[in-house]
RNA sequence: GCGGACGUGAUGGAAUUGGUAGACAUACCGGACUUAAAAUCCGGAGGCGUUAGCCGUGCGGGUUCGAGUCCCGCCGUCCGCACCA
């Protein structure tokens, strides 16, 4: 008998057809059903989809068709996160309009993520870009305005002074604009920012009852947030002729113990002192260019060699007098955090230690080991950081001297709080969030800015304020700024002439709330609070982990803000978040450096060389896909060829989905000839002809091979629930394995075989389904089954065959393995001991010795110690 | 610079979370089938050693009856850093 080979294609096309007409994904409305919302990071439309959203929706798609299956009412919803950058870069670049090449983009899309073959309820898609969604988010704004969560402030932004325009952090390499290559300048200008430090402890307190989220992820948020004690206080400032200064100069600390050790204070270059001074100081106005020239980043400020110029002035220590601290600018010392000023402890801060050394200031040690003589402790190049408990001491300190650094804090807070130049103050890393951006394709601001009245809201009767289309790319710079008409309008509040806002919002602020929004994606309000409280929060977010700080934070920030404004009922929108890797590929280069598509390597005499021209290649490590590098793999060709199926199985196969995987042809490869083998598999089992009543005793064979795919079926439902896909896979194929191997060649098995390998057969494919869905469907059809697998119920395990009589014990000796034990599951632990020290492999082991102890862990392992 | 993660055969990884290291897969080797190849099926396989055994989870130490797993110190690779999404 010659079966046909599998032939994905038009099965793949007709399966997704029939779960079409049958309307099989939809959310259902009956609360019969528990519900389940499993949602995966939606896309930026780029153009296609690559393979990292093959791998982010396959997993989704997986845990939401196996919650189907195990009864659940579930939410799989797909929408755009349409706003953004490329949109207008490809406007720029090509003179295409943004929201054409966006809506282009998504239908591309949308096809060839039906292609993957995901169980998505499609009824509730939408995009970021549809003016029916962000009308709400401009209503939602305007909320946020009127509770006090909004405010308008002065904010540096990065300008590229040629194209004058707005730059974002990317736009800047090396300091220079991407387009146009001249030096950045840092600007001010006044922008939106969405109030989230009031919610700094709640977010930060919150984190603990994210039990299912990864332990990482949280501590990135919680060291984002970045909650410190300390104290601000204010030194007297005088002039270099010994004149006072007014106002004084404000520090935040976190060392006030180290108050001591202090040789100089130091002020970010857009500090106001800074600013004030340069005017009469010609190298601090320098150095304030060149920090400007910086950009906004942070990494590129830290980055940068510590560097630092005198004020001037001199901050007069709190408690002795006559010690006069010379005040820098320096620019490792940022405006964002604290009061932008700080005193340098450098003994016991790196960064100050470092400008220590350079500029020749004094490095007086104030913390030492408990047991070390203090006349004899100095710090080298490296500051001494050891604060905790009482295995240090404060040194060098007067009235601190003998402290711990605890004692120390208290006793210098008290001090300053009872003189008034300080008090202790609780401090955040986190800032508030910068909503402005100056460019065209995001959601418009929705306010009005009134000669008289100020920043006044649009009515909400008159939103959305949609965007212009007549808009033009040719010149850089923002096109609704330029727009002849757009922003003239009349004040809503006294009808006299006035400007729209003419700014948009970041992006994120449409991703942070659209997971709200798939509740109830037709609704007129911006969330229906009924369908929210039934589905929210999501049950299980998937996602990339670029997005851990980020988008998260704001998220959970906005689920906050939405509460307080009436459109939202929980704080936490994420109950159990999933970061998957990344998909990674091997990388070739010339000796010139260019980078060749590993379709082109070959390998001749163990070198790699280019399939064409012979010429020399070196393989680079695996990297993400990316164009650059040539080493991208498109889906579709992938589709088109293999299948969707067999993509998304080699895309949950090996490798754990928290990890990158490596894209590789003999990966999909082996995927794909699994798919046919599984074939053969069914068909051979078809072959024995329609099912009988089940046998009333199964023979040893039958029995193995029923334990194996029981435990598997008990194994892949686990490993499903906590993404485990790897693993998952792992025990599929123990499955198919052991139906191989009990199924004979030539000889006809047993009835009761026959029995156990049809029922082997439909767990497997039952097991397999969720991740090979049409290939699937096609198999469950041939076993004889009306019903779609996507509306079958999953399985159950007999937990009966899953409990053997005899186990196998490991024996060790001294803790190195010498033999193994067969013994009855429930014997007593002193006839293991025995039995166990009666091994061959145990006596040779011993050679005699006297055995001190026996350590038995009852269904684990035997431990003779001798 | 700051913050976070990861490191196990030739390769991706597994290891019941402190209890037999290498499940499962890929690549490879051998055999069957074939004129031949592909496909398929069967078998082999961490290293050294004939067996007994010794060594082995990036490196160095430690805790423990027992460490891939826990602790300390190194080395290496990757990710995020607030206007990319």
């Amino acid at each position: 008998m010659s079966i046909e080979r599998y032939n994905a294609g038009p099965v793949e096309t007709r399966w997704q057809a029939a779960w079409n007409e049958r309307d099989a994904f939809a959310t259902p409305d009956d609360n019969s059903r528990p519900p389940y919302y499993v949602l995966e990071m939606f896309p930026y439309p780029s153009g296609n989809i690559h393979m990292g959203h093959v791998r982010n929706y396959t997993m989704g798609d997986v845990l939401a068709r196996y919650k189907r299956a195990k009864g659940f009412a579930v939410l799989h919803p797909m929408g755009w996160d349409a706003f953004g950058m490329p949109a207008e870069n490809a406007a720029m670049d090509r003179g295409v309009h943004p929201a054409k090449w966006t809506y282009a983009n998504i239908d591309t899309m949308r096809r060839q993520l039906k292609a993957m073959g995901l169980s998505l309820d499609w009824s509730r898609e939408f995009a970021t870009c549809d003016p029916s969604y962000y009308r709400h988010e401009q209503e939602m704004f305007i909320d946020f305005m009127a509770a006090g969560l909004v405010d308008r402030r002065v904010s540096m932004v990065n300008w590229d002074p040629v194209d004058h325009t707005v730059l974002a952090n990317e736009q800047v390499i090396d300091g220079k604009g991407w387009r146009s290559g001249a030096p950045v300048e840092k600007r001010e200008l006044a922008q939106w920012f969405m109030r989230i430090t009031d919610y700094a402890q709640d977010l930060l307190d919150a984190l603990d009852t994210l039990e299912n989220w990864p332990e990482k992820v949280r501590l990135m948020q919680r060291n984002w947030i970045g909650r410190s004690e300390g104290m601000r206080f204010t030194f007297d400032l005088v002039d270099d002729k010994g004149r006072a200064v007014e106002d004084g100069l404000t520090v935040y600390t976190t060392r006030h113990d180290t108050i001591f050790g202090a040789s100089f204070c130091a002020i970010a270059a857009d500090h106001p002192l800074a600013r004030q001074l340069a005017d009469t100081n010609p190298a601090l106005a320098k150095f304030r260019r060149e920090v400007a020239a910086l950009g906004t980043s942070e990494e590129a400020i830290e980055r940068a060699e510590k560097h630092g110029v005198p004020t001037g002035l001199y901050a007069i220590h709190p408690f002795r007098p006559d010690v006069r601290l010379p005040v820098y600018a320096a620019n490792f010392v940022l405006m964002g955090y604290g009061e932008g000023a700080i005193f340098g402890c450098p003994a016991h801060d790196q960064r100050d230690l470092d400008f220590a050394r350079k500029y020749g200031l004094s490095v007086t040690p104030v913390v030492a080991p408990a047991n070390v003589d203090p006349s004899g402790f100095s710090v080298g190049d490296e500051a001494y950081l050891e604060k905790d408990g009482t295995a240090v001491r404060m040194i060098n300190s007067d009235f601190l001297d003998s402290l711990s650094v605890e004692e120390a804090k208290d006793e210098i807070a008290r001090r300053m709080e009872a003189s008034g130049i300080g008090e202790r103050r609780v401090n955040f890393r986190l800032r508030d969030w910068g909503v402005s951006r100056q460019r065209y394709w995001g959601c418009p601001i929705p306010v009005i800015h009134c000669q008289t009245c100020g920043a006044v809201p649009v009515p909400k009767q008159d939103l959305p304020v949609t965007l212009p289309d007549d808009v033009t790319f040719d010149q850089p710079g923002n096109p609704l700024d330029r727009h002849p008409t757009w922003k003239h309008v009349d004040c809503p509040s006294c009808g006299a002439k006035a400007l729209r806002e003419t700014d948009t919002f970041d992006t994120f602020i449409d991703s942070s709330w659209y997971f709200a929004r798939f509740c109830s994606p037709h609704a007129d309000t911006p969330v229906d609070l009924a369908a929210a409280d039934r589905f929210l929060p999501v049950d299980q977010y998937i996602g990339g982990i670029e997005h851990a700080i980020l988008h998260l934070l704001y998220s959970r920030f906005f689920m906050r803000a939405m509460k307080k404004t009436g459109h939202a009922n929980i704080d936490e929108p994420f109950a159990s978040l999933f970061t998957q890797g990344m998909v990674i590929h091997e990388t070739f280069r010339k000796k010139s450096g260019e980078w060749v598509e590993p379709g082109y390597a070959v390998q001749r005499d163990g070198e790699w060389v280019h399939k064409d021209s012979g010429e020399a290649l070196t393989l680079g490590p695996a990297e993400k896909m990316s164009k650059s590098k040539k080493n991208v793999v498109d889906p579709e060709a992938i589709i088109a060829q293999y299948g969707a199926d067999t993509a998304r199985w080699f895309m949950l196969s090996d490798t754990p989905p928290e990890r990158d995987i490596e894209w590789t042809e003999s990966g999909i490869d082996g995927a794909w000839r699994f798919v046919q083998r599984l074939w053969r598999l069914v068909h051979q089992v078809t072959g024995f002809g329609a099912g009988d009543e089940k046998p009333a005793a199964f023979g040893q064979e039958a029995t193995e091979l029923r334990r194996v795919v029981h435990k598997a079926l008990r194994n892949v439902g686990e490993d499903i629930e906590k993404l485990r896909f790897n693993r998952a896979i792992a025990h599929i194929y123990e499955s198919a394995n052991a139906l191989s191997a009990a199924l004979p060649d030539k000889v006809a098995p047993a009835p009761d075989l026959i029995w156990a390998a049809r029922e082997a057969t439909a767990m497997i494919i039952q097991m397999a389904a969720p991740m090979m869905p049409h290939f699937a469907e096609e198999c469950w059809r041939l076993l004889g089954n009306e019903e779609l697998v996507a509306f079958t119920a999953w399985p159950d395990y007999d937990q009966a065959l899953l409990v053997e009589d005899t186990i196998l014990l490991p024996v060790q000796v001294n803790g190195k393995k010498r033999d193994e034990l067969v013994i009855a599951r429930d014997a007593a632990t002193g006839e293991i001991e025995k039995a166990a020290l009666a091994l061959d492999g145990v006596v040779r082991a011993l050679a005699g010795s006297p055995v001190r102890k026996v350590i038995v862990v009852p269904g684990r392992i035997v431990n003779v110690v001798a």
